[in-house]
DNA sequence: GACATCATACCGTCTAGTCGGTATGGTATA
DNA sequence: TATACCATACCGACTAGACGGTATGATGTC
């Protein structure tokens, strides 16, 4: 109860940097606005946290454990197919476009965006979260190129950072435009190259460049 | 001559606001930085611009008619096929991921992403900008759809959408990995994405294996 | 001399971080 | 059981410095 309260109180700290920083930026953001979301006080926080970079790193581990376990119980994954597991998680990335901005976008493409700079640690931390998202997909992506595509010229980490790309593109261009319709419309782009990617067997990389 | 030091002394600093924004983000930016940057003083700055964001809004103008004539003098366009100067476009990219981040990368991205929940005009304006950019892109997109796919079911804006989206996402993971291998790898996808797009003749949309 | 351009000094506010303090509850000792 | 002691969690006033913006004046140009 002491224990869970407390706990809850990092928590809540940590679930309030997540919106906030997705909300305003990283450097946009004080430690009050996060104080306020959480309904704490700054005592709290410094209890918690030696500093707000230290904050930061932690949101970006709160926020691997977040997505890591909401997508490994997403649905996709039961499909069989490999190839359908993959477009399941088009479809599924597409399907949790809802809500307002800072609840679909992504913290780590956030962050990275404004620290790359100066805050070598911060930007370590994003692109070890990103890395290992996209390593998630991988062994579906080679277990597709290998069943549909087993003459294709590129490799199977690559298409999940073009994935991600895709997507991180798309939260860009959500934000400017204030409503995901935009990425919809770029999930079904990607979905229609994966698409065509695995289903070239005759039709196969060979030329171009 | 007196127009010309004047002009050049805002030029300047908006040259150097283009560098150090994509460097450390707007808010991260401070106006010293710019006026280090540009080897000008505050009293300058503030005889140009009314303020911070207002120097944004100018950021955003001056990127666009830098972008604009940059983009138009580019050798793709003298391709007579559209898919031919589409493609170029694609390698033209390609080959400007040269020179540090901050050259190569995306002021209004950058910008959009820190600003479009707290600044709505800057919003507006990353918006703008982007779009028209796409907006050229749009003819020959529509070109290579009519002789190429005729039967194709997306609008040929959304490819632009998608394009851009792609490479916004790559400048967020060359931001991530200090590098722009990961960027030269999504354009060689979305190359062979727009050559599938355009070279389904028999193989339509509906196509499945 | 009028005006534009720029520098320097300065002001007020905002903010990261500090610090002294309170509340709560657990544990040991008697 | 009662009391002393201590650890953890939290509060909120305060500080030092950074930063956006202003005021004033110097310099040059027409």
């Amino acid at each position: 109860m002491t224990t869970a309260v407390s706990h809850s109180s990092k928590t809540q700290l940590l679930n309030a940097a997540l919106q906030v920083i997705r909300a305003k930026g990283y450097a946009g953001t004080t430690i009050e606005d996060i104080c306020q979301e959480a309904g704490l006080t700054k005592g709290s926080f410094f209890h918690h946290f030696k500093s707000k970079d230290e904050l930061a790193l932690s949101a970006t581990a709160h926020w691997e454990t977040m997505t890591e376990s909401f997508f490994a119980s997403a649905p996709y994954h039961n499909h069989p197919d490999p190839l359908e597991r993959l477009l399941g998680y088009v479809d599924f990335r597409a399907a949790i476009l809802t809500g307002e901005l800072p609840d679909y976008t992504c913290l780590l493409g956030t962050l990275v965006q404004e620290t790359y700079a100066t805050h070598p640690d911060i930007r370590a931390a994003c692109d070890r979260g990103m890395s290992r998202h996209i390593a998630r997909l991988t062994p579906d992506i080679e277990a597709a190129l290998k069943r549909y595509a087993p003459k294709a010229r590129w490799r199977p980490e690559s298409l999940g950072y073009f994935i991600q790309s895709a997507l991180q593109g798309s939260f860009i261009f959500a934000k400017a435009k204030q409503s995901p319709e935009v990425a919809r419309e770029n999930l079904a782009h990607l979905r229609r190259y994966l698409k065509s990617l695995f289903t070239q067997s005759q039709n196969s990389n060979r030329k171009e460049k």
